[in-house]
DNA sequence: CACCTGTGATGACGAATGTCACCGGTGCCG
DNA sequence: CGGCACCGGTGACATTCGTCATCACAGGTG
Protein backbone atom coordinates (compact mmCIF):
# COMPACT_ATOMS: atom_id res chain seq x y z
CA UNK A 1 0.00 0.00 0.00
CA UNK A 2 1.46 2.97 -1.09
CA UNK A 3 1.10 6.43 1.60
CA UNK A 4 0.00 9.38 -0.45
CA UNK A 5 0.40 13.31 1.03
CA UNK A 6 -1.33 15.73 -1.61
CA UNK A 7 -1.04 19.37 -1.19
CA UNK A 8 -3.10 21.91 -3.30
CA UNK A 9 -4.47 24.91 -2.76
CA UNK A 10 -8.13 24.84 -4.56
CA UNK A 11 -10.23 22.52 -2.25
CA UNK A 12 -12.35 21.54 -5.38
CA UNK A 13 -9.55 20.12 -7.23
CA UNK A 14 -8.28 18.48 -4.24
CA UNK A 15 -10.82 16.58 -3.59
CA UNK A 16 -11.33 15.73 -6.73
CA UNK A 17 -7.59 14.07 -6.96
CA UNK A 18 -8.41 12.34 -3.83
CA UNK A 19 -11.62 10.75 -5.03
CA UNK A 20 -9.30 9.67 -8.78
CA UNK A 21 -6.66 8.40 -5.93
CA UNK A 22 -9.10 6.39 -3.84
CA UNK A 23 -10.46 4.72 -7.47
CA UNK A 24 -6.93 2.93 -7.15
CA UNK A 25 -6.51 -0.47 -5.18
CA UNK A 26 -2.89 0.03 -4.16
CA UNK A 27 -2.47 3.76 -2.10
CA UNK A 28 -3.84 5.78 0.23
CA UNK A 29 -4.06 9.23 0.70
CA UNK A 30 -2.84 9.86 4.31
CA UNK A 31 -2.64 13.70 4.46
CA UNK A 32 -4.40 16.25 2.33
CA UNK A 33 -3.27 20.01 2.90
CA UNK A 34 -3.75 23.26 1.57
CA UNK A 35 -1.13 25.36 2.36
CA UNK A 36 2.53 24.80 1.78
CA UNK A 37 3.95 25.69 5.45
CA UNK A 38 2.52 23.01 6.84
CA UNK A 39 3.72 20.13 4.69
CA UNK A 40 7.10 19.21 6.68
CA UNK A 41 5.15 18.45 10.06
CA UNK A 42 2.29 16.64 8.58
CA UNK A 43 5.01 14.46 6.31
CA UNK A 44 6.79 13.84 9.90
CA UNK A 45 3.63 12.71 11.48
CA UNK A 46 1.96 10.56 8.65
CA UNK A 47 5.30 9.19 6.97
CA UNK A 48 3.74 9.32 3.25
CA UNK A 49 6.09 7.26 0.96
CA UNK A 50 5.31 9.80 -1.52
CA UNK A 51 4.24 13.46 -1.46
CA UNK A 52 2.18 14.99 -4.39
CA UNK A 53 3.03 18.71 -4.31
CA UNK A 54 1.50 21.81 -6.16
CA UNK A 55 4.03 24.56 -7.20
CA UNK A 56 1.95 28.10 -6.28
CA UNK A 57 0.44 27.37 -2.46
CA UNK A 58 0.08 29.67 -0.07
CA UNK A 59 2.32 30.10 2.79
CA UNK A 60 5.47 28.20 1.44
CA UNK A 61 6.20 27.33 -2.54
CA UNK A 62 5.35 23.93 -3.46
CA UNK A 63 9.23 23.86 -4.63
CA UNK A 64 10.34 25.54 -1.34
CA UNK A 65 8.42 22.66 0.48
CA UNK A 66 10.10 19.80 -1.49
CA UNK A 67 13.44 20.97 -0.46
CA UNK A 68 12.79 21.02 3.34
CA UNK A 69 11.00 17.65 2.89
CA UNK A 70 13.94 16.57 1.39
CA UNK A 71 16.61 17.44 4.52
CA UNK A 72 13.62 16.28 7.03
CA UNK A 73 12.53 12.75 5.07
CA UNK A 74 14.76 12.15 2.40
CA UNK A 75 13.00 8.84 2.14
CA UNK A 76 9.79 10.40 0.99
CA UNK A 77 10.07 10.83 -2.60
CA UNK A 78 8.40 14.08 -3.97
CA UNK A 79 6.54 14.43 -7.28
CA UNK A 80 5.51 17.92 -8.31
CA UNK A 81 2.32 18.67 -10.25
CA UNK A 82 1.77 22.16 -12.09
CA UNK A 83 -0.95 23.72 -13.96
CA UNK A 84 1.57 25.70 -16.73
CA UNK A 85 4.69 24.35 -17.85
CA UNK A 86 6.97 26.41 -17.22
CA UNK A 87 10.16 25.34 -17.71
CA UNK A 88 11.98 27.21 -15.63
CA UNK A 89 9.86 25.37 -12.83
CA UNK A 90 11.28 22.20 -13.62
CA UNK A 91 14.97 23.28 -13.65
CA UNK A 92 14.21 24.34 -9.72
CA UNK A 93 12.83 21.38 -8.69
CA UNK A 94 15.53 19.20 -9.88
CA UNK A 95 17.98 20.96 -7.70
CA UNK A 96 15.57 19.72 -4.98
CA UNK A 97 15.75 16.38 -5.51
CA UNK A 98 12.12 16.26 -7.22
CA UNK A 99 11.25 12.57 -8.31
CA UNK A 100 8.56 13.57 -10.39
CA UNK A 101 7.11 16.21 -12.44
CA UNK A 102 3.48 16.31 -13.99
CA UNK A 103 1.34 18.50 -15.71
CA UNK A 104 -1.88 18.92 -15.18
CA UNK A 105 -2.49 18.28 -18.82
CA UNK A 106 -1.46 15.01 -18.43
CA UNK A 107 -3.87 11.97 -18.88
CA UNK A 108 -5.48 11.01 -15.91
CA UNK A 109 -4.17 7.84 -15.29
CA UNK A 110 -0.83 9.34 -15.08
CA UNK A 111 -1.17 10.33 -11.61
CA UNK A 112 -1.70 7.38 -10.72
CA UNK A 113 1.00 5.83 -12.89
CA UNK A 114 3.73 8.39 -11.88
CA UNK A 115 2.72 7.54 -7.95
CA UNK A 116 3.91 4.30 -8.21
CA UNK A 117 6.54 4.58 -10.20
CA UNK A 118 8.35 7.83 -8.40
CA UNK A 119 7.71 5.26 -5.31
CA UNK A 120 9.25 2.57 -6.78
CA UNK A 121 12.24 5.12 -7.06
CA UNK A 122 11.94 5.77 -10.52
CA UNK A 123 11.91 9.33 -11.88
CA UNK A 124 8.75 10.70 -13.34
CA UNK A 125 9.29 13.41 -16.13
CA UNK A 126 7.07 14.49 -18.65
CA UNK A 127 9.40 14.38 -21.96
CA UNK A 128 7.87 17.62 -23.48
CA UNK A 129 8.60 19.67 -20.77
CA UNK A 130 12.15 18.50 -20.45
CA UNK A 131 12.59 19.23 -24.12
CA UNK A 132 11.12 22.67 -23.22
CA UNK A 133 13.12 22.82 -20.36
CA UNK A 134 16.13 22.25 -22.31
CA UNK A 135 15.29 24.91 -24.89
CA UNK A 136 14.59 27.62 -22.38
CA UNK A 137 17.60 26.62 -20.27
CA UNK A 138 18.33 27.96 -17.00
CA UNK A 139 17.77 31.91 -15.79
CA UNK A 140 19.82 34.16 -17.66
CA UNK A 141 18.52 36.61 -15.20
CA UNK A 142 21.23 37.72 -11.95
CA UNK A 143 19.26 37.35 -8.84
CA UNK A 144 18.98 40.96 -8.65
CA UNK A 145 17.39 41.38 -11.85
CA UNK A 146 15.10 38.73 -11.00
CA UNK A 147 14.17 41.14 -8.12
CA UNK A 148 13.57 43.97 -9.93
CA UNK A 149 11.63 41.99 -12.60
CA UNK A 150 9.40 40.77 -9.97
CA UNK A 151 8.92 44.34 -8.24
CA UNK A 152 7.97 45.71 -11.89
CA UNK A 153 5.55 43.00 -12.32
CA UNK A 154 2.61 45.06 -9.71
CA UNK A 155 3.20 47.89 -12.32
CA UNK A 156 4.99 50.25 -10.03
CA UNK A 157 6.54 53.15 -11.08
CA UNK A 158 10.22 52.63 -11.35
CA UNK A 159 11.06 55.00 -8.36
CA UNK A 160 9.30 53.03 -6.31
CA UNK A 161 10.89 49.63 -7.24
CA UNK A 162 14.02 51.54 -5.88
CA UNK A 163 12.60 52.14 -3.06
CA UNK A 164 11.31 48.37 -2.33
CA UNK A 165 14.86 47.56 -3.09
CA UNK A 166 16.55 50.44 -1.49
CA UNK A 167 18.15 51.05 -4.77
CA UNK A 168 19.18 53.94 -7.00
CA UNK A 169 16.48 54.56 -9.63
CA UNK A 170 19.73 55.20 -12.32
CA UNK A 171 20.59 51.50 -10.74
CA UNK A 172 16.65 50.24 -11.24
CA UNK A 173 16.72 51.48 -14.59
CA UNK A 174 20.20 49.74 -15.95
CA UNK A 175 18.96 46.43 -14.15
CA UNK A 176 15.80 46.73 -15.88
CA UNK A 177 17.38 47.55 -19.11
CA UNK A 178 19.74 44.27 -18.50
CA UNK A 179 16.69 42.13 -18.21
CA UNK A 180 14.64 43.19 -20.99
CA UNK A 181 17.86 42.43 -23.25
CA UNK A 182 18.32 39.16 -21.96
CA UNK A 183 15.49 38.16 -22.04
CA UNK A 184 14.82 39.34 -25.56
CA UNK A 185 11.66 41.67 -24.73
CA UNK A 186 11.21 45.05 -25.97
CA UNK A 187 10.07 46.97 -23.21
CA UNK A 188 9.05 45.71 -19.20
CA UNK A 189 6.20 44.64 -19.92
CA UNK A 190 7.56 42.10 -22.76
CA UNK A 191 10.74 41.06 -20.42
CA UNK A 192 8.32 40.34 -17.55
CA UNK A 193 5.85 38.35 -19.60
CA UNK A 194 8.88 36.38 -21.24
CA UNK A 195 10.28 35.45 -17.80
CA UNK A 196 7.08 34.38 -16.11
CA UNK A 197 6.39 32.13 -19.23
CA UNK A 198 9.75 30.57 -18.53
CA UNK A 199 9.14 30.41 -14.86
CA UNK A 200 11.95 32.67 -14.22
CA UNK A 201 10.43 34.84 -11.76
CA UNK B 1 -30.29 10.50 -12.67
CA UNK B 2 -28.70 13.43 -13.56
CA UNK B 3 -27.43 13.42 -16.67
CA UNK B 4 -23.85 15.67 -16.91
CA UNK B 5 -21.18 17.02 -19.36
CA UNK B 6 -17.80 17.80 -18.49
CA UNK B 7 -15.87 20.93 -20.17
CA UNK B 8 -12.69 21.27 -18.72
CA UNK B 9 -9.37 21.93 -20.39
CA UNK B 10 -6.56 19.79 -18.51
CA UNK B 11 -7.02 16.11 -18.35
CA UNK B 12 -6.19 15.51 -15.11
CA UNK B 13 -8.04 17.89 -13.63
CA UNK B 14 -10.73 16.66 -15.88
CA UNK B 15 -10.46 13.03 -14.99
CA UNK B 16 -10.43 13.64 -11.18
CA UNK B 17 -13.78 15.64 -11.91
CA UNK B 18 -15.51 12.83 -13.08
CA UNK B 19 -13.98 10.38 -10.41
CA UNK B 20 -15.29 12.56 -7.73
CA UNK B 21 -18.75 12.88 -10.01
CA UNK B 22 -18.19 9.00 -10.23
CA UNK B 23 -18.85 8.87 -6.48
CA UNK B 24 -22.31 10.39 -6.29
CA UNK B 25 -25.54 7.62 -7.03
CA UNK B 26 -27.64 10.19 -8.98
CA UNK B 27 -25.58 11.64 -11.63
CA UNK B 28 -23.43 10.03 -14.73
CA UNK B 29 -21.05 12.11 -16.77
CA UNK B 30 -22.20 11.75 -20.01
CA UNK B 31 -19.58 13.60 -22.16
CA UNK B 32 -16.37 14.99 -21.45
CA UNK B 33 -14.57 17.48 -23.63
CA UNK B 34 -11.52 19.67 -23.22
CA UNK B 35 -12.21 22.25 -25.92
CA UNK B 36 -15.27 25.01 -25.87
CA UNK B 37 -15.49 24.63 -29.53
CA UNK B 38 -17.04 21.14 -29.39
CA UNK B 39 -19.43 21.60 -26.50
CA UNK B 40 -22.93 22.58 -28.54
CA UNK B 41 -22.77 19.71 -30.82
CA UNK B 42 -21.62 17.19 -28.52
CA UNK B 43 -24.61 18.33 -26.21
CA UNK B 44 -26.95 18.36 -28.54
CA UNK B 45 -25.65 15.15 -29.58
CA UNK B 46 -26.17 13.60 -25.79
CA UNK B 47 -28.80 15.99 -24.14
CA UNK B 48 -26.93 16.95 -20.99
CA UNK B 49 -29.29 18.39 -17.77
CA UNK B 50 -26.40 19.99 -16.30
CA UNK B 51 -23.69 21.10 -18.44
CA UNK B 52 -19.74 22.08 -16.38
CA UNK B 53 -18.27 24.37 -18.26
CA UNK B 54 -14.28 25.99 -16.89
CA UNK B 55 -13.89 29.43 -18.39
CA UNK B 56 -10.84 29.50 -20.38
CA UNK B 57 -11.02 26.82 -22.82
CA UNK B 58 -9.50 26.66 -26.07
CA UNK B 59 -10.98 26.97 -29.27
CA UNK B 60 -14.01 29.12 -27.37
CA UNK B 61 -14.28 30.82 -24.25
CA UNK B 62 -16.48 28.78 -21.89
CA UNK B 63 -18.55 31.65 -21.22
CA UNK B 64 -19.32 32.26 -24.88
CA UNK B 65 -20.37 28.38 -25.69
CA UNK B 66 -22.81 28.96 -22.64
CA UNK B 67 -24.48 31.85 -24.59
CA UNK B 68 -24.86 29.14 -27.71
CA UNK B 69 -25.63 26.57 -25.67
CA UNK B 70 -28.48 28.35 -24.25
CA UNK B 71 -30.22 29.35 -27.96
CA UNK B 72 -29.59 25.80 -29.43
CA UNK B 73 -30.43 23.89 -26.00
CA UNK B 74 -32.35 26.21 -23.66
CA UNK B 75 -33.42 22.97 -21.13
CA UNK B 76 -29.73 22.50 -20.56
CA UNK B 77 -28.68 24.13 -17.58
CA UNK B 78 -24.99 25.69 -17.44
CA UNK B 79 -22.71 25.59 -14.35
CA UNK B 80 -19.66 27.59 -14.93
CA UNK B 81 -16.22 26.25 -13.36
CA UNK B 82 -13.14 28.56 -12.57
CA UNK B 83 -10.00 28.86 -11.31
CA UNK B 84 -9.36 32.44 -10.41
CA UNK B 85 -12.44 34.34 -8.96
CA UNK B 86 -12.54 37.74 -11.42
CA UNK B 87 -16.07 39.08 -10.91
CA UNK B 88 -15.96 40.99 -13.76
CA UNK B 89 -17.05 36.61 -14.87
CA UNK B 90 -19.68 36.73 -13.09
CA UNK B 91 -21.26 39.40 -14.47
CA UNK B 92 -20.64 37.94 -18.15
CA UNK B 93 -22.09 34.99 -16.75
CA UNK B 94 -25.26 36.11 -15.94
CA UNK B 95 -26.28 37.95 -18.93
CA UNK B 96 -25.74 34.36 -20.87
CA UNK B 97 -28.08 32.58 -18.30
CA UNK B 98 -25.17 30.59 -16.67
CA UNK B 99 -27.38 28.85 -13.80
CA UNK B 100 -24.58 28.12 -11.22
CA UNK B 101 -21.09 29.65 -10.80
CA UNK B 102 -18.70 27.93 -8.83
CA UNK B 103 -15.14 28.73 -7.86
CA UNK B 104 -12.26 25.98 -7.52
CA UNK B 105 -11.53 26.88 -3.86
CA UNK B 106 -14.94 26.08 -2.97
CA UNK B 107 -15.44 22.60 -1.05
CA UNK B 108 -15.16 19.07 -2.39
CA UNK B 109 -18.66 18.19 -2.48
CA UNK B 110 -19.98 21.79 -3.78
CA UNK B 111 -19.76 20.42 -6.83
CA UNK B 112 -22.36 17.70 -7.18
CA UNK B 113 -24.26 19.55 -4.42
CA UNK B 114 -24.04 22.46 -7.00
CA UNK B 115 -25.26 19.86 -9.92
CA UNK B 116 -28.03 19.01 -7.98
CA UNK B 117 -29.80 22.29 -7.11
CA UNK B 118 -29.10 23.74 -10.70
CA UNK B 119 -30.71 20.49 -12.36
CA UNK B 120 -33.86 21.47 -9.91
CA UNK B 121 -33.69 24.70 -10.87
CA UNK B 122 -32.11 26.84 -8.28
CA UNK B 123 -29.19 29.15 -9.32
CA UNK B 124 -26.03 28.36 -7.29
CA UNK B 125 -23.75 31.00 -6.72
CA UNK B 126 -20.78 31.37 -4.44
CA UNK B 127 -21.88 34.58 -1.74
CA UNK B 128 -18.08 35.64 -1.82
CA UNK B 129 -17.95 35.91 -5.47
CA UNK B 130 -21.51 37.74 -5.56
CA UNK B 131 -20.06 40.31 -2.67
CA UNK B 132 -16.68 40.86 -5.27
CA UNK B 133 -19.25 41.43 -8.06
CA UNK B 134 -21.24 43.91 -6.72
CA UNK B 135 -18.16 45.75 -5.56
CA UNK B 136 -16.10 45.65 -8.38
CA UNK B 137 -18.81 46.50 -10.68
CA UNK B 138 -19.42 46.07 -14.22
CA UNK B 139 -16.39 46.87 -16.64
CA UNK B 140 -16.16 50.76 -16.61
CA UNK B 141 -14.27 50.47 -19.80
CA UNK B 142 -15.54 51.00 -23.74
CA UNK B 143 -15.27 48.18 -25.85
CA UNK B 144 -12.55 49.99 -27.75
CA UNK B 145 -10.50 50.66 -24.49
CA UNK B 146 -10.88 46.91 -23.65
CA UNK B 147 -9.34 45.85 -26.82
CA UNK B 148 -6.45 48.28 -26.87
CA UNK B 149 -5.53 46.98 -23.05
CA UNK B 150 -6.04 43.66 -24.18
CA UNK B 151 -3.64 44.38 -27.17
CA UNK B 152 -0.92 46.02 -24.37
CA UNK B 153 -0.96 42.62 -22.81
CA UNK B 154 1.37 41.02 -25.27
CA UNK B 155 3.91 43.82 -23.94
CA UNK B 156 4.42 45.16 -27.75
CA UNK B 157 4.70 48.65 -28.52
CA UNK B 158 1.79 52.10 -28.87
CA UNK B 159 2.53 52.11 -32.74
CA UNK B 160 2.36 48.13 -32.90
CA UNK B 161 -1.16 48.38 -31.09
CA UNK B 162 -2.09 50.72 -33.65
CA UNK B 163 -1.45 48.22 -36.90
CA UNK B 164 -2.99 45.49 -35.05
CA UNK B 165 -6.18 47.61 -34.53
CA UNK B 166 -5.99 49.60 -37.46
CA UNK B 167 -6.09 52.82 -35.52
CA UNK B 168 -3.79 55.94 -35.30
CA UNK B 169 -1.05 55.58 -32.56
CA UNK B 170 -1.90 58.35 -30.96
CA UNK B 171 -5.70 57.68 -30.84
CA UNK B 172 -4.41 54.47 -29.23
CA UNK B 173 -2.49 56.79 -26.71
CA UNK B 174 -5.91 58.47 -26.13
CA UNK B 175 -7.61 55.24 -25.37
CA UNK B 176 -4.80 53.67 -23.29
CA UNK B 177 -5.00 57.21 -21.24
CA UNK B 178 -8.73 56.52 -20.90
CA UNK B 179 -8.43 52.98 -19.55
CA UNK B 180 -5.50 53.41 -16.79
CA UNK B 181 -7.50 56.70 -15.45
CA UNK B 182 -10.96 54.56 -15.73
CA UNK B 183 -9.43 51.40 -13.83
CA UNK B 184 -7.62 53.51 -11.68
CA UNK B 185 -4.15 52.59 -12.76
CA UNK B 186 -0.77 54.42 -12.49
CA UNK B 187 0.41 52.99 -15.69
CA UNK B 188 -0.45 50.75 -18.42
CA UNK B 189 0.93 47.68 -16.77
CA UNK B 190 -1.25 48.50 -13.74
CA UNK B 191 -4.03 48.90 -15.48
CA UNK B 192 -3.60 45.71 -17.49
CA UNK B 193 -3.17 44.20 -13.66
CA UNK B 194 -6.44 45.45 -12.37
CA UNK B 195 -8.69 44.81 -15.30
CA UNK B 196 -7.55 41.25 -15.28
CA UNK B 197 -7.77 40.08 -11.54
CA UNK B 198 -11.64 42.16 -12.04
CA UNK B 199 -12.10 40.10 -14.93
CA UNK B 200 -12.54 42.50 -17.29
CA UNK B 201 -10.35 41.39 -20.28
C1' DC C 1 -33.87 69.62 -31.82
C1' DA C 2 -30.18 69.56 -28.24
C1' DC C 3 -27.53 66.50 -25.59
C1' DC C 4 -24.61 62.79 -24.51
C1' DT C 5 -21.57 58.79 -25.42
C1' DG C 6 -18.38 56.31 -28.18
C1' DT C 7 -15.13 56.39 -31.88
C1' DG C 8 -11.15 58.33 -34.27
C1' DA C 9 -7.82 61.73 -34.86
C1' DT C 10 -4.22 65.79 -34.20
C1' DG C 11 -0.73 68.54 -31.78
C1' DA C 12 1.71 69.73 -27.78
C1' DC C 13 4.11 69.06 -23.39
C1' DG C 14 6.34 67.09 -19.40
C1' DA C 15 7.48 62.88 -17.32
C1' DA C 16 8.94 58.24 -17.56
C1' DT C 17 11.49 54.73 -19.93
C1' DG C 18 15.34 52.30 -22.34
C1' DT C 19 20.05 52.53 -23.82
C1' DC C 20 24.79 53.63 -23.40
C1' DA C 21 29.37 54.79 -21.53
C1' DC C 22 31.65 54.81 -17.55
C1' DC C 23 32.89 54.68 -12.66
C1' DG C 24 34.22 52.01 -8.15
C1' DG C 25 33.91 47.94 -5.12
C1' DT C 26 33.63 42.95 -3.89
C1' DG C 27 34.46 38.23 -4.38
C1' DC C 28 35.61 34.20 -6.99
C1' DC C 29 38.63 31.39 -9.82
C1' DG C 30 42.45 29.99 -12.78
C1' DC D 1 47.98 38.35 -9.37
C1' DG D 2 44.85 39.28 -13.31
C1' DG D 3 40.54 38.52 -15.21
C1' DC D 4 35.74 38.21 -14.71
C1' DA D 5 30.99 38.49 -13.03
C1' DC D 6 27.91 40.78 -10.04
C1' DC D 7 26.59 44.79 -7.48
C1' DG D 8 25.60 49.74 -7.16
C1' DG D 9 25.85 54.08 -8.92
C1' DT D 10 26.08 58.63 -12.22
C1' DG D 11 25.17 61.41 -16.29
C1' DA D 12 23.50 61.93 -20.85
C1' DC D 13 20.45 61.02 -24.65
C1' DA D 14 16.58 59.81 -27.67
C1' DT D 15 12.43 57.61 -27.48
C1' DT D 16 8.23 56.38 -25.60
C1' DC D 17 4.41 57.18 -22.54
C1' DG D 18 0.68 59.60 -20.21
C1' DT D 19 -2.07 63.67 -20.17
C1' DC D 20 -4.64 67.36 -22.03
C1' DA D 21 -7.22 70.43 -25.20
C1' DT D 22 -9.60 70.19 -29.18
C1' DC D 23 -11.75 68.67 -33.29
C1' DA D 24 -15.23 65.81 -36.19
C1' DC D 25 -18.75 62.35 -36.83
C1' DA D 26 -22.06 58.68 -35.82
C1' DG D 27 -25.91 56.93 -33.07
C1' DG D 28 -29.13 57.16 -29.42
C1' DT D 29 -32.24 59.58 -26.02
C1' DG D 30 -35.09 63.10 -23.76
Amino acid sequence: MIRVLIAEDMHLIRGALVALLSLEEDMEVVAELERGDAIVETAVLTRPDVAVLDIDLPGLDGLAAAGQLYDKLPECRTLVLTGLSQPGHLLRALKVHVRGFIVKDAPADMLADGIRRVAAGERVIDPDLVAAALETGVSPLTPRETDVLRAAEDGIATDEIAARLSLSPATVRNYLSNGITKVGGRNRIDAIRIARNAGWL
